[in-house]
DNA sequence: CTGAAAGCGCTTACAG
DNA sequence: CTGAAAGCGCTTACAG
């Protein structure tokens, strides 16, 4: 008699039932679920056609108590309030990892709450997890070191300090604000501004914050540029208006501004067209961020250095399941470039 | 000696080692951890000490083998491709159901894969999951159709067509299209042009889609006028524009313009403009959709009709939570209408 | 190539 | 209030 299932009564088909009903033992089904090796080919037909009969599935709890992995990644982004998240965190950084995870038949949980040292090494220790991804990794991130202490396997998509035999993926923003004022100075610009990251990003050490600032002052120095620039927060528009008109009063010639946020972006050329400085005619605007259509939405279309936070993640997902899959490979380190692409918001100085 | 823990070869602490540093057997241990009654104070205490010191944590895998659910819920967008999902799905739904996931103490799954039934089915039966959070619901969905048959516990966002003891949580797209056309008739305007949904959608049976199409012609009717509308993608500023000149070109007195995305709206503004129109004092424009920032990238800023996905999705997962809790609740269903905020793009008719 | 036996870590009756 | 025993569904040596 099939034991009931409390949750829905449907009856719950086991190994050992699909064993009598093939008339073999055991064992045998479990080797050929699990595609071990000796097995007759006329056995194997035969326990196949029972656990097709029977509409058998391996219960995977019962499966993992015996040591094996849980085939569960986790993807953590450590927000105090994850009803903001959504103004932080691109989708694709889910369907990325979520893809990736799927293909390498992975699941993959995501971590909202706000998540305790205690409660991460525990995801470990009660097998719940075989790893992890992080997100928003600060110069110094207590995960990581927590994680590193422990041996416990995780990759980075970000960075933290000390990259000693671990595995990251992270944008390249020095490269990206290298690259912005390429573009910008070959188009005539000298006197460009700036819209950075919040100034608490930077001082909390959040790579982004940090890097952009960093890559900024080596591109002034690369063209021997003097700056000007305003740390504000990345998703309002009036902010981005308002540092704007404080730039323009500080440095009235400027003549292209550089924002991390399409938002920011908008409120920028919003304050221009105010000051009477229509985009691109008066003055240039590029946005560095992740790709997708708001670049569009704006007017002007905003040209941008831009990165696909799909691909990014789908390949963090992947360097996890690799070193779950081979324990000795080495870690990987991959920094990757923005992608330019010119729109409408550029153009040459007058 | 404790076993090591192929992965990371760190020692794991079971309990029976809590047991015997406790000096009492692992029964006690057990009763201690799920909160059994009769147990004396002193023992507790001795118990949790021992756990405490060893840092013990339950294998969750092994206590559910005895039957326990597995407090793990699934959330499935049912998507070709995975690479596509973020321009149809706002992160609020990740954070809002993964919020309130974890604060009901349950994990969430995002399935990303073409889930197809025998998964689908295969996740209840080898107890992967207790419940999934159905999105993109059609009016007639196999997914529906199998878990009824199945009886698995399941909740909708969205809807399908036969509700019969089915709890759900919907946006109320009827009721958005009556409160569009009241606030701009209240404002004068008799001529009111629609950019909805693709043509595809609405043959397919999505919700969205095709309660639009109904409550506009609802709407219509109510105020007594004749409508022009289009079919179109929701993620591209172009066909925004393009259905814009021509819904101008079929009727040239339009003075104002409904649409469901952003971007389609984006591109209207753009149209209009072009034509010669400003927005809004020659025509108005108003969005139906998701709130979030975008309204105010756009110039003039959109008025909108608008739903919090997190608070939509946060709302799902406690009626998933809800039903787990308590097989005897009645289905819950739920109809929410959107909020009216008015920006600068809607003004009275000249 | 196949099966009997032990055991993964835990919980749940059943005795005491 | 506590413990000895059985068992959840599966896999893994170990014999044959």
């Amino acid at each position: 008699m099939p034991k009931k299932n409390p949750q829905n009564s449907k009856p719950v088909i086991t190994i050992a039932e699909v064993a009598k009903a093939a008339g073999v033992s055991i064992p045998t089904v479990s080797r050929i679920l699990n595609n071990k090796e000796y097995v007759a080919e006329e056995t194997r037909d035969r326990v196949n056609q029972a656990i097709q009969q029977l509409g058998y599935v391996p219960h995977i709890q019962a499966r993992q108590l015996r040591g094996a992995a849980s085939r569960t990644l986790a993807l953590h982004h450590p927000i105090e309030s994850p009803h903001d998240l959504s103004s932080v965190i691109e989708t694709s950084y889910f369907t990325g990892t979520a893809e990736a995870a799927s293909e390498k038949e992975y699941f993959i949980n995501f971590l909202v709450s706000q998540l305790t040292p205690e409660a991460l090494v525990n995801m470990y220790r009660s097998n719940q997890i075989d790893g992890i991804i992080l997100l928003q990794v600060r110069i110094d991130d207590w995960r990581v070191n927590l994680l590193r202490e422990n041996n416990y396997p995780f990759v980075m998509i970000g960075r933290c300090a000390d990259l000693e035999s671990l595995s990251f993926i992270d944008l390249d923003f020095e490269k990206a604000m290298l690259l912005a004022f390429d573009h910008l100075v070959e188009l005539g610009h000298r006197s460009i501004g700036f819209l950075t990251y919040p100034e608490s990003w930077n001082k909390a050490g959040i790579g982004p914050a940090v890097r952009s600032l960093d890559g900024y002052k080596q591109a002034l120095n690369k063209h021997d540029l003097s700056g000007c620039y305003r740390e504000i927060g990345l998703t309002s528009v009036e902010e981005g208006f308002e540092a704007t008109n404080d730039l323009l009063q500080e440095n009235p010639d400027l003549t292209a501004i550089i924002t991390v946020s399409h938002l920011t972006a908008a409120g920028s050329i919003k304050a221009l067209v105010q000051h009477g400085r229509s985009v691109p005619q008066d003055c240039s605007v590029m946005t560095i961020g992740f790709g997708g259509n708001f670049a569009n939405v704006v007017t002007p279309s905003l040209t941008t250095l831009e990165w696909s936070p799909y691909e990014i993640s789908y390949q963090a997902a992947l360097l996890m399941t690799d070193r779950l899959a081979n324990e000795q490979l080495p870690a990987q380190q991959i920094l990757v470039p923005p992608k330019l692409i010119v729109r409408e918001s550029t153009k040459e100085v007058n």
